[in-house]
DNA sequence: TGTACATCAGTGAACGCGCGTTCACTGATGTAC
DNA sequence: TGTACATCAGTGAACGCGCGTTCACTGATGTAC
């Protein structure tokens, strides 16, 4: 896991900044391959990225800073995914499906980014204040309500309290998300048995 | 979180084994308290105690020997505090929403402890080769399976597969608990809603 | 076109720390006679 | 009842390690004249 990798050429005149993307790639790549935040040191980013461990100050001003920065260019990716996969579909219970989907498979290929992602909280939430400032994830999951009202405003769901329903939705895909990643020996039900009830049957999506 | 204990008297001879359960009760304090498995160093758990760090060492063979007995317990005070429940009721929807409730209350009142026991999985679950050993929480599992099962013999669900009905409300039960002490600045719905939702309505249980 | 120089991107050595683990040990406790 | 002694429950010092962070530095790159 820690295997030094041949040094890295030196940047351009002006563009030392670039070290900055290649830093965090270094990070969540560890962070991918362990599963463990506490692996992510800066001695070992900086082994990764074949540079030595000080020239990480110049663009982080402690190793913190790293994880912060990786939680939130994942937590980006994940709202661009769903996004993405919800604007192919016009049919709001295929637009329901399709971000319901979209989310278990960013979980399914980067299991430990999702898992750490919201262990800590999207953007450091948990230093936060409380009530301060609102979750930036807030409003992926206001696109989940509005996905289920749209549904319930089209005869498609029967659901009367969309926000409730959207919360146990994503508490359930959650959970699946997690479970099917730390458990892999246990007997699943096969996968759409599994999603039909907590992403249509919890979101009261008639058939 | 550190801080130095008072040193501790020595047991009276043949009394050595006590130091054992002090051991796994430190652990399980520190994990408690900092949610982070790696904090749970063996010289932490030696100051908690109040005894020199290589005392440990007549009791567990290394670090890694310490977590495996805090999650075994901690299991073990999960499945009691299911069965207990059940068995406080008779009427099969009582006792499924006891039985849910009170995996709920576990993970509520010990978050951190719930959440690195699945993230583990119990007795090491990770190290074991796939297939070779079932899951020792398959067990209370099967109690979920029974329990909806029983629920759709008395015509109490309209469950036709209790075994994925109850897989659904296993994996809600669980990103709710996680969620929950994870963000707790999210604006919740009442409690009551989302149990309803994901430990009734996903079991099939008729209002 | 040539050269002095400021700046930028990054380095190497060092610090103090807490860690897991080992080793030889100590001193109180109970027991055999 | 008294005493020698084996055993038990632990200790203190030390090891080598990787860590985050600091410091003074270096050498290539581009620019001003």
């Amino acid at each position: 896991v820690n295997i030094c990798e041949a040094p890295r050429p030196r940047n351009r005149r002006g563009e030392g900044s670039k070290l900055r993307a290649d830093i965090v790639a270094a990070a969540t790549a560890i962070l991918d391959e362990t599963g463990n935040e506490d692996a992510v040191t800066l001695r070992a980013v900086a082994r990764r990225v074949g540079i030595s461990a000080p020239s990480i100050y110049a663009h982080f001003p402690d190793r913190e800073a790293i994880l912060v920065a990786v939680l939130e260019q994942a937590f980006e990716d994940l709202i661009d995914a769903l996004t993405e996969a919800i604007d192919t579909e016009t049919d709001p219970v295929a637009r329901l499906r399709a971000g319901c989907g979209a989310y278990l498979n960013f979980a399914e290929r980067r299991p430990e980014r999702y898992r750490v992602l919201f262990q800590r909280g999207p953007t450091g939430e948990r230093s936060s204040s409380p009530g301060e400032k609102p979750p930036a994830g807030l409003d992926a999951f206001n696109i989940l309500v509005g996905g289920i009202q749209a549904c319930a405003d089209a005869g498609r769901s029967t659901s009367t309290d969309a926000f409730a329903d959207a919360t146990a939705v994503w508490v359930a895909l959650h959970g699946y998300a997690l479970l099917r990643a730390e458990l892999p020996t246990f007997p699943w039900p096969p996968s759409e048995q599994v999603f039909d009830r907590i992403a249509l049957q919890l979101a009261g999506v008639t058939s």
